[in-house]
DNA sequence: CGTTAGTTTGACCTGTATCAAAGCAGGTGG
DNA sequence: CCACCTGCTTTGATACAGGTCAAACTAACG
């Protein structure tokens, strides 16, 4: 149904990966044993309630794309953060609303693993992470944040082995973008325009592909971190249609 | 030296109000006896070092403003987080400069309180912190930004005591506004103008008053929290000089 | 096919940045 | 005591990034 199927991972393996990228040492899907009460999430499904239970464990996205955001009275959004697969959900914050962008699928992870250890390697990530989002709304352009926030998403998927090569599926509409971007809706169009037309990026509906990666960091000022592995055959061939 | 001496308080009596307000029960000054290596700072001391030393137990501000910012290459400056006194010094992250931007004071929190339960809730009040200063960036104009980060300096300061009724000392120039709000300091400096014109704000040298405090905050979507003990007679008079 | 959600385009407006220069205050040295 | 810095604030003129409004286009879906 979705694009999203076309790498697929098992749920144990993609939480390992992102496990062991994260706590510097190996982490096997087998340590993941405990993990359990998976659930399935409709596009569009608010985790408030369901995250607040203050049930025991940590729960993590497996599939789908989460967004937290806040709304003004006035109805401007801001999203904080998005979560992809792999991403912890924490308890959402007062008026921080969690809902899925996607359908996707969660899971809660206990035991030995999901101690205080992880849980500050996990708190420090999304510390970093909303600093960097800070610096992007309040000293870059529109230009620049856009290619920053594209940057990390496939980053982000890359860690996880969502993403390989320099595409991956991005399935944000503009107004989605925008509220995270901090940006209107028709500026993100033409944001994105420039990209292509400066041949930095390619867009064919929902998936997404740097033509000069290392040129658009640089444009921008991210700081590349992870090396995507070269595509498989299979995935450049069929990629897109 | 600075009027800062105004309002002055024991250093133990500061942190234990600050930590009695986060921690939802009496924290006395007595229970913060391990407070320890104290040091004095001069304006522009980066802690960077001090902090990432990786010594036992929590540093916190005692006197004085810091600033944690991230600088870009070519020159952009964001302020990500101001710590007042009583609030803990975290060590930056990457990429982040902490220094502080008056004189002060900081000290080592060791012993029963500076555990991990305490650890969380400061974790969990910078979090907040950061989430509000994204949408502030990502969703406010210029002019709902400035009330916003003086309503919220404002309420933090009355937490400490360091504040009574409408007025506190903002040790602050306009180019560390600017930073903070991620405006221009021209900008900035139009903005605060406006702020006195709407009758909202009286801004005499580092003194900050609200003329309309409530008003102020409906207008810039902030979400009061604290309550300010009436000015004593003796601030009310003597004032501002 | 009509409907709906999303994208794209054009015209226009405004908030904020930039540049440059003038005021102002506190501190220093003559 | 005055002249002179130096750092900060204020003002004016001008440019531009990005917002808003409205409408056309596209593609998925029943």
């Amino acid at each position: 149904m979705t694009r999203t199927d076309r790498v697929t991972l098992d749920p144990s393996d993609l939480l390992a990966r992102r496990l062991s990228g994260l706590c510097g040492r190996a982490v096997s899907a087998a340590d993941l044993h405990p993990l359990h009460d998976f659930r399935s999430h409709e596009t569009g499904d608010d985790l408030a309630g369901f995250l607040s239970s203050g049930a025991p464990g940590m729960r993590f996205v497996l599939a789908g794309w989460v967004a937290e955001s806040v709304v003004l009275e006035d109805g401007r959004r801001q999203i904080i953060g998005l979560r992809l697969p792999g991403d912890r959900l924490a308890a959402p914050g007062e008026g921080v609303e969690t809902a899925f962008l996607t359908p996707g699928r969660t899971a809660v992870l206990t035991g030995a693993q999901a101690g205080p250890e992880l849980e500050a390697l996990l708190a420090a990530e999304e510390l970093t992470r909303l600093r960097d989002l800070v610096v992007r709304l309040g000293r870059c352009s529109a230009h620049e944040r856009a290619g920053h926030l594209l940057l990390e998403l496939h980053e982000r998927l890359l860690r996880v082995g969502l993403a390989e090569g320099e595409g991956f599926h991005l399935p944000l509409t503009q107004e989605v973008l925008a509220d995270a971007l901090g940006l209107s809706i028709v500026h993100v169009n033409r944001t994105l325009q420039q990209l292509r037309r400066e041949g930095l990026l390619v867009l064919r509906g929902a998936q997404a592909v740097f033509t000069d990666r290392k040129g658009l960091a640089s444009a921008v000022c991210y700081n590349l971190t992870v090396e995507p592995s070269p595509a498989p055959a299979a995935l450049r061939r069929g990629g897109g249609g």
